[in-house]
DNA sequence: AATAAAACCGAGCAAAATACTTGGGATTAA
DNA sequence: TTAATCCCAAGTATTTTGCTCGGTTTTATT
């Protein structure tokens, strides 16, 4: 029940993505430095993001990436399910192409899995990576008094 | 964000017990039979479930294991705590001795993955080994209609 | 007392996943 | 033209997973 370091190193990327935004391109060697993130790990996982439309890139010199959508359109499911697949605690109930087994029919921990599978959603659906930038507002205003 | 097969078949097993609870001790081989999951490998698991007091056993010809407390007495949260450790989609947030890292005081996405983690607590608690035998009597009235 | 049924135990191990690194090539602003 | 930057495929060390194997010990039954 742990995410990957995909998915731990790519909501931090995607937030200082997100603290960036609308300042035109942000190289991915910075986000490392400030995310104390391997440059050449964080790479793979932005090329992920890319893929899956959630950042745009550009090439040459100062190129770097930007968010493909604003803040308050990313939620943080969206960031996962790229990084660590579809939500599921288990391969029976997974969001996407769900493989159930033989037993499925009469197997009650399949609801529990189920249960717990819609609560997992519902946090990560429900929070985007605006609402991070408005905590973070929050923490540093509690800190500077 | 998935279970190991620990979890899963451990659960399995402990639903297992539950529907045979008051019967005597119900022998790991049977538990394996009927759950379909390999005998030698089940006997682990169940090592840990009986070493943190969730089952108790009984040597012998004619022994086996039974529920060490009632089925109501039982959490889901019980069982997945032994079979995979604290619950913590992330270490910096792990129920016992969460790892802070550097970043931690001003680390945004560790309040995402604290209410991940209070919601994973939340389902996994409130539901016990008695729900899932409800569970399945519903289930089963629903089929033989 | 002998037997067989069961739990108990520790070690080993192959396959998969994880968390990267390496070494290049392609674009593009300056 | 050059340096900054993204892009890509492959390799690799380590860890985790999901088991198997070969015994030993205990105990109800005969």
């Amino acid at each position: 029940m742990k995410l990957s370091t995909r998915g731990e190193y790519g909501l931090r990327a995607m937030f200082d993505l997100a603290q960036h935004f609308g300042e035109g391109p942000i190289a991915l060697r910075s986000i490392a430095e400030r995310q104390d993130i391997s440059e050449n790990y964080l790479e793979q996982l932005i090329a992920s993001l890319r893929r899956s439309g959630l950042v745009d890139s550009f090439r040459g010199a100062q190129g770097g990436y930007t968010l493909a959508r604003a803040p308050d359109n990313i939620r943080i499911g969206d960031i996962i399910r790229v990084l660590e697949g579809p939500i599921a605690p288990t391969d029976c109930v997974s969001e996407r192409d769900a493989e159930l087994c033989d037993r499925a029919n009469t197997c009650v921990a399949r609801l529990v899995w189920e249960k717990l599978r819609d609560s997992i959603v519902e946090v990560l659906d429900s929070y985007t990576l605006q609402d991070m930038c408005n905590e973070f507002q929050e923490l540093n205003k509690e800190t500077t008094n």
